[in-house]
DNA sequence: TGACTCATGTAAGAAGTTACATGATTCT
DNA sequence: AGAATCATGTAACTTCTTACATGAGTCA
């Protein structure tokens, strides 16, 4: 791939996973083709650079899943916002969560037609990106249900002093396939 | 609150929507005192400085909701790796998958006690901590269904050139409350 | 008295964002 | 011919992480 295309696949299927402009993603393959991670093994019109992952490069990334712990946090600017949400008045906090479960809708169903549209023929490491896809269409779902149950809340008054204690509704078990 | 007090908020009901070091939260508290959005009312033993919002900081964070456009992407690190498992032999990504799956209980339900041993009388303010713990809980519940659900469809070949096309598990539609 | 927790800060470097900057090709 | 898209890069700045650095109070 080029980098045109990488910053393609970080505003689609990545994109609610890691998020990447080009500005991060030329200078950073030129450091990858420097390190022998990568290697430039085509070109195209408009100075378009292709390249491929060298076997050193696939070394890299089994070292990285193998040797190093994963962070289990997340980041989402979206939801650190509604921590400050005591700070409006109820109908308005309530109009505000509306606007996001619109959002959130729009987001889910832009990952449907994505999955709808993958072209599974494509190579084995283009599959990859089909798990995270899911991810991101059942997060926006999860935030949905999670909006609702929110609005529940501030409509019986939780975000008031002395008002009621929410009612924690358990969600399914995890399935077992 | 101390800036001691808010790296525990952080490390407990944020860190599952916004992660932050003490070396951050430092300085920032006093480029707020700066700001005039925050003022120390109160010390305590070992150099313990308490800070209070003020009415203009109040004022900036209704400022914040209402005038800027929340960004909707999420950054997830423990995901992001799941986009490079193609490159891990099929059973190796299997066990990969079953120490992230376990990671995830765990961490569901060390949310799940936060909602449990939360304390109800705290000021409003406090209470908002409520909504994204709740966020988090279901997050990672979320995320032990969407590991099975990978599971399932990386054991039936899906990282395998030609492997099946996976099936695409609807989740529920979301409730109406 | 020794270990642990509480408590605050700084510094260097890495990572990420926004804006600047340019130009070729394709499509209508 | 003009607009849109393809395509690559750099620069300045902000944010975030990791490591360094220090010391007081509490508890066994």
């Amino acid at each position: 791939m080029s980098g045109y295309d990488l910053t393609k696949v970080f505003s689609l299927s990545l994109d609610n996973v890691w998020p990447a402009q080009h500005s991060q993603i030329y200078p950073e393959l030129a450091r990858l083709v420097r390190d022998g991670l990568i290697s430039q093994t085509g070109d195209g019109p408009r100075g378009r650079k292709v390249y491929s992952i060298t076997p050193q490069g696939i070394d890299a990334i089994r070292n990285w899943l193998r040797e190093t712990e994963p962070d289990y946090a997340i980041r989402a600017e979206s939801i650190l916002r509604l921590f400050c949400l005591w700070a409006l008045p109820t109908d308005e906090a309530l109009a505000y969560l509306e606007r996001d479960r619109i959002e959130y809708q729009r987001h889910a169903e832009e990952m449907a037609l994505q999955i709808a549209s993958l072209d599974w023929s494509a190579n084995v490491s283009q599959r990859g990106a089909r798990l995270t896809i899911e991810f991101g269409y059942r997060y926006y779902r999860g935030c949905l249900d999670w909006i609702d149950w929110a609005k529940t809340q501030i409509e019986a008054g939780m975000l008031r002093a002395g008002g009621p204690m929410p009612v924690f509704i358990e969600p399914p078990p995890p399935s077992l396939h």
